[in-house]
DNA sequence: CGGTGTCTTGACGGTACTCAAAATCTGTGG
DNA sequence: CCACAGATTTTGAGTACCGTCAAGACACCG
């Protein structure tokens, strides 16, 4: 029950990297599955655009016409209930995909975090992509059975973890998209904060709050300033989060 | 928020039914994409059996050698966490598709709840479906999306519902799983037990009940006996899972 | 340096969990 | 058809965890 094991049972695989010609993306998004000529065409067919942070790139229930490369910043997804709660679907990273769906709606909200750089590829495109390259399709296959994946963990967070064990596990998952991406998984930047983290856990901000002045209480976080967070004891850390008895 | 309205925005359409020459599934599998050929031969490589109430179909980290149709029954996909809490992802009915997975093992546990049928199709054969018929592969990346929508549906009602809402919107996922097979949403076979509800709904089965017991007061569900279950009033339902002031 | 947004901490209350026991259901065999 | 055993469900009582409300501390930015 090792999250940052990529090699335990089930856990799906990323794609080696792949540098993206227009997206400059290195990392395992769809592109990878592309080769230079894929690349290349690819690149004709999409906008490439800065965007700031708190910008939505688009809402649940707009026409889905694009989808989104996300190819450097972190954005939310998020899904608003009638009585204006909110529920953090999840967060999304350097070289994620965004806005993918066969039906006609985007069912999500995604709004950036911070600062960043995103390709918007237009639906009609991106279908006679995958039309061109069946491979791309498989990828794609891929990617869908990596994020189910990702939200059935989260659901096991969410339905049977408390509180602490809950956070323990989200700054694991925070981890496991840094080593993805090639980074450490002991230091990185947090850019969201404990009322989005509550949404995304189903918790109170105020409960996300005592959940991590516990966890630096016991050593298992650092927070230097500047949204940056560090874990020194991933491994105690997840022992927290499994539910194991803690002998320190 | 209509769960029911199949044509609300971004909700996945479900494509027209096919029967399966083999399987004798008529509703929107994977079969659902085949044409008389490609039914022809899938049957040549699937067996079919029959499979008893509590009989194990797969657990995560077995070896994904086969995926499984579920011709005729109800299923019941979980994971058990370290400390031997167990948290259900879903409940699988008649023509569904279990056990895909991209990687090497089953990432979870399959668990007939009924009597049943299924078809087992051996990954290689499924593998070499794909590459000869793409429309299968399309359908594929279709019921992958479908199912992460409804995993993330899944997660507002765990992370954000209270325990009565939780339980309105599972009734309600059941009523929609009948509707979406031609049978009344109003009145189904409930074959699981409320420790299984509770541990899809993160709830104590204590607390599953005195929901049910509150429900069954205000005359939002019928018990008549036989694991059935009435809903008399669909609509009522679907505002308190809304989390919609009640006027009655 | 002030203003705003975020975070932290405390106090209190409520929802849901745990433990427990009785009631109901289901299937089996007499 | 009835009796019985096991499983499931229901209901109650007490408790714990977490949500809510509130106030103060802190950080960031112009």
């Amino acid at each position: 029950m090792n999250p940052l094991d990529l090699t335990r049972p089930g856990r799906v695989q990323s794609a080696a990297p792949a540098a993206c010609t227009k997206c400059g993306s290195r990392v395992a998004g769809i592109c990878a599955a592309l080769d230079i000529a894929g690349l290349d065409e690819m690149s004709h067919e999409t906008r490439r655009s800065s965007v700031a942070a708190r910008e939505v790139l688009f809402r649940e229930g707009d026409e889905a016409t694009h989808i989104v490369m996300l190819v450097r910043g972190t954005a939310k997804l998020s899904r608003q209930l009638p009585d204006g709660k909110q529920q953090v679907l999840g967060f999304r990273f350097d070289g994620d995909m965004l806005g993918f769906t066969t039906g006609p709606c985007f069912i999500a909200d995604a709004e950036m975090l911070t600062d960043g750089v995103i390709c918007r590829v237009s639906r009609r495109d991106f279908e006679a992509m995958l039309a061109r390259y069946p491979v791309l399709q498989r990828r794609l296959i891929d990617l869908c059975a990596q994020e189910l994946a990702a939200t059935q963990e989260q659901l096991v967070t969410v339905g049977r973890r408390q509180a602490e064990q809950r956070v323990a596990a989200f700054l694991l998952s925070l981890a496991q998209a840094q080593k993805a991406r090639g980074a450490s998984p002991q230091a990185f930047e947090m850019p969201m904060t404990r009322a989005e983290i509550g949404d995304l856990l189903g918790l109170a901000l105020e409960t996300v709050s005592r959940a991590f002045s516990a966890l630096r209480r016991r050593g298992l976080v650092r927070e230097p300033g500047g949204n940056r967070v560090e874990l020194p004891n991933i491994a105690a850390l997840q022992a927290l989060a499994d539910g194991e008895v803690l002998d320190a």
